[in-house]
DNA sequence: CAGCGTAATTTGACACTGTCAAGATTGAGT
DNA sequence: ACTCAATCTTGACAGTGTCAAATTACGCTG
């Protein structure tokens, strides 16, 4: 097994000195992009399996890298857990500012449109998803720092488009921004969530759901 | 240790031969209830620490037997889960039926005691609304038969109030029934989710919330 | 270019988990 | 009194996260 490993890397340190090449097909000690390697494999492992099917260990043998590598650029598997919850946050922003700036749409068309998206994009990233919004992060206060930054912010964009939608008169003007901001969110997140927890089984009629969560959200007097 | 044991037995064949008696300080080979004290104790755990937090290891110990004495109750801890989660859908339907009865409240104000009694509810048995209506169930078709058989019967009862509040016009009458009962209920789900997760912080005002999300679903036109 | 420090990675170990197979203990019924 | 089936225990295995102590390799300085 030594052996291998050493006829591995000189044969590397003669083909593949380069960063930039392909895929190295028996990485060396030092592997050299370990950390995106982990985040990488790690986000395929919880797409496939959930949050509950990522072991620290799996990870390493796919990774092709001893146990306990991951220590070193992770404290902890909670803090590798909050890393790919806020590159799943960063990713989440950029798709809802997009849609958010896009001015084409009239504003009754965009809120619908929002709902939608909101609905694809959980079923879709299902288990991503659950990480950065399910209580395995945010239970007992293990988010770390700066994923509670950018999750702030992510609702803070909520409640923006709130405000907008308000002053459209597409919800309801009377109410707190900030409360109907939590509410209109509570009920997506709700019904993401009974979708994807496999309460709401898998063939419910998505588009129905979002046209009705749309129509209840907009009526209202006046 | 095996002598204590046999002493702490002739003890208590003399003096605690009773069912009825207190609790057994040192019980026999034979538990006499262990089903049932299996389940009270994982209701404990679960109360205080979460679903993530019941081993059955630790559970036998506090329960004063050997680890895998569960088996011969429940085949998994999954089926644990499940009963535990079934008692609780009982005790959960037995109130939202007594205050669906309740004639005394014109509906309006039902409706709104409904949302409050749901958010507080979750609320304070948040733990138990988690294994309730938690992926640690639900996904990958984990529930047993008889669990998932009370579940649809409580969400029946979730229509039929819905059919009731939109006979009364107090959720709009023009939509499905059942499309009104998901989205309400998703509603609901979401912000009860959103508080017992963490992700809400503990100090938000969930009376201004639900009052709010009342307001919310009620208001329709004509 | 030799050596050294430090960063990257591994090995060993520990405590914990769920669960299976096999054995031990007991109360009830003939 | 003896047997049987229900009940409970012991032993074992594979898996998990994580700590402490090696080991390996790269890059810098002399």
């Amino acid at each position: 097994m030594v052996g291998n490993i050493e006829k591995a890397h000189v044969a590397m340190s003669l083909t593949d000195r380069n960063p930039t090449s392909r895929i190295p097909e028996k990485p060396a000690y030092h592997h050299g992009d370990l950390q995106r390697s982990l985040l990488d494999a790690a986000r395929k492992m919880i797409r496939e399996g959930g949050v509950e099917a990522l072991s620290l260990r799996k990870l390493a043998e796919k990774v092709g890298v001893s146990r306990t590598a991951a220590y070193h650029y992770f404290t902890d598997k909670n803090a590798l857990l909050c890393h790919l919850a806020e590159q799943g946050f960063y990713a989440w922003r950029d798709q809802a500012e997009t849609l958010f700036a896009d001015r084409s749409l009239d504003p009754v068309a965009q809120f619908r449109a929002y709902i939608h998206w909101y609905m694809g994009y959980a079923i879709e990233h299902a288990e991503i998803y659950d990480l950065m919004f399910g209580r395995a992060i945010w239970k007992q206060e293990k988010a770390s720092e700066s994923l509670k930054a950018v999750a702030y912010a992510t609702f803070q964009l909520q409640v923006e488009m709130t405000r907008r939608w308000q002053a459209h008169g597409i919800l309801s003007p009377r109410e707190d921004s900030l409360r109907v901001a939590q509410v209109s969110w509570g009920a997506l997140h709700g019904l993401a969530r009974l979708m994807i927890d496999g309460i709401y089984r898998g063939d419910s009629p998505v588009e129905d759901m979002c046209a009705c969560a749309a129509t209840l959200l907009m009526q209202h007097k006046s």
